[in-house]
DNA sequence: AGAAAACAATCAAACGGTTGCATGATTTGT
DNA sequence: ACAAATCATGCAACCGTTTGATTGTTTTCT
């Protein structure tokens, strides 16, 4: 009844030679006769052995896998974040360990703790919202476990990471609303850990100063992302004396979450009030009044990216030296619906 | 430079004992003497000593971690089935492998192979739409690694399995359009394979017999969840001559791309037609023109029953008999909005 | 006081594979 | 024909932890 599998042992016993010479002929080492290579690699077939990855993985002191942190599988952005990543994990022969924050520090730092009990390899982070400092991944240095941190980047020196800036095409996003003659443009802001570089503000403010469009400060406002955070600010704008004609929504959440509150309002949508975001859902296609554009952050590459990134300084990690920091930034891209 | 960690092995030396006694005395057993048990304890804090969980895994020859295989991470649907097989998973200081088979036999089969090589201990699978038979799970026996379905259920006998009835539902949602005079109902089905039981098909059917309405034949359409395919089976039941004034979706998503059908051709949903699915996408309240009610099928409770099903034969495993097969039918509820 | 019982700690094997070093056999060079 | 070089294989340690069997010491009982 009880099943057993194969081990080299039993390879070695049966063919009356040593368990080394079995792993060397496995492993097409050099120094093992063409005539016993064949013969244990037959066998081995035969009796469909498999290494035990478990003894491997504990043989070389590694575990072949990769530790993956983000706030949440729920948004498509992530999921494809995800889909970068396991692409490249594939390839080198990893598995991903994939933990969610939900947004939440104290959960972010208990997943910190299990990837450094579990001894993966290295370690991919996209910070919660409620991350400032990165205190709790330095107990990750002391195993040597390297961290990549992408998309949502803590805003700190020494580190390595992938992002996609957004200033460029948040400029292009303002002036997209400029030249379709919106020059009242509200800015409904993140929270303040989420702001890479502040770029989004960043290029509000230039695309108003390339224009010669004075800011008007009462039409930046911030949200925590919670919906009624968001309506609250939506409200806020949509109530001033001088009501903006268009809105730059943090994403595409926030940018629903507007809509739906313009609409209750009796706000036309394209016509009383334009939104543009970030993030790009696909779903939006499916609205009968979607954000106008949508700036594209290209989660499959940041993902990729950031997976490559880790690997370097895997293979680095057995070698010699220190790597310096490396920080990617890709380019985003403004898609007009 | 190099860091290194603290092993049982150090501790022992230190306190000039054997590496058995610190063991066992980091276990509480109860042949160990308090002085020693207290010192042993007192230093493996001190020097911030952390088990090697690679070691254990290997001698345990268990690797403490599940096997879940699901067609995508991207479906909301999907995500909220892994928070509820995490959270079991994390009770019983589980990891989870996730593998997405993008509803790919070939892909399917290839992620259950790995999770073999990876001897995960047990295995919660959602299978694909291309999947008809169970042959490459039954690879995972000889390693006595228990398969649980949950969802997607293959409808197949000998197997443990976690699903939702629809047949209540399914009769309620179309009386639910009945009652709301509509006695027209078209259905667009879902590929052959995910059809459970047939449940969908069958509450349709009882729901017609029940009201004394004959069943139309030319009412009954398929699709394999394609937007094409929808779109093409939409537009069969929009172009008859009798026009059904009502829709019956495989799910939120062919109800969304057979509304975005339905008013491209002038159309009032909600007036002319009227649409109920399953799966109650939390994104459908942005909509205008929203399915008037859905299927509601208990992810997350789906996920924790199976995960619960799953270690209650990895602890009948360790131990003695054969677990007779079980299968948990939970219900589902249909929403009207 | 002497035997039995309870306690505390140690020894050593085991898990499955990898790898540096040693050994024996065969071939090559002169 | 004999030393040297080359080739093929085996030995044994090792990774960190767990655990059955064993030894030695102390307490308890009669």
């Amino acid at each position: 009844m009880e099943k057993k599998v194969p081990t080299i042992k039993e390879i070695a016993k049966k063919l009356n030679i040593s368990v080394s010479t079995v792993s060397r002929a496995l492993h097409d080492h050099p120094s093992i006769g063409l005539r016993t290579k064949m013969q244990v690699q037959k066998l081995a077939a035969e009796m469909h052995y498999e290494p035990n990855q478990t003894a491997i993985r504990f043989k070389q002191g590694k575990t072949f896998t990769l530790g993956l942190i983000l706030p949440n599988l729920r948004e498509e952005y992530f999921s494809s974040v995800i889909s970068g990543i396991e692409d490249i994990a594939f390839k080198n022969n990893y598995n991903v360990l994939i933990g969610q924050s939900h947004d939440s520090l104290s959960r972010e730092q208990k997943i910190v703790e299990t990837m450094r009990k579990h001894r993966v390899d290295g370690v991919l982070v996209s910070i919660s919202k409620e991350t400032t400092g990165i205190d709790h991944f330095k107990q990750l240095d002391k195993y040597n476990i390297p961290v990549v941190y992408f998309d949502r980047v803590p805003d700190v020196p020494g580190i390595h990471s992938v992002w996609c800036s957004l200033y460029n095409s948040t400029i292009e996003a303002v002036e997209f609303l400029f030249s379709n003659g919106r020059r009242s443009v509200g800015f409904i802001q993140g929270p303040l850990s989420l702001n890479i570089k502040n770029e989004r503000l960043g290029g509000y403010l230039e695309a108003h100063r390339k224009n010669n469009i004075a800011v008007n400060e009462a039409l930046i406002v911030t949200t925590d992302l919670s919906k009624a955070a968001t309506e609250e600010s939506a409200e806020k704008l949509l109530s001033l004396m001088e009501r903006p004609s268009a809105i730059l929504a943090f994403n595409d959440q926030v940018a629903l979450d507007t809509i739906q509150l313009a609409k209750k309002k009796n706000l036309k949508i394209g016509k009383d009030l334009c939104v543009v975001s970030y993030a790009n859902w696909p779903i939006t296609s499916y609205l009968d009044s979607p954000p106008l554009a949508s700036v594209e952050q290209f989660p499959y590459e940041q993902g990729s990216r950031a997976a490559e990134l880790l690997f370097k300084l895997l293979d680095a990690g057995t070698s010699a030296e220190a790597i310096p920091f490396e920080n990617i930034v890709l380019e985003s891209k403004l898609v007009v619906h």
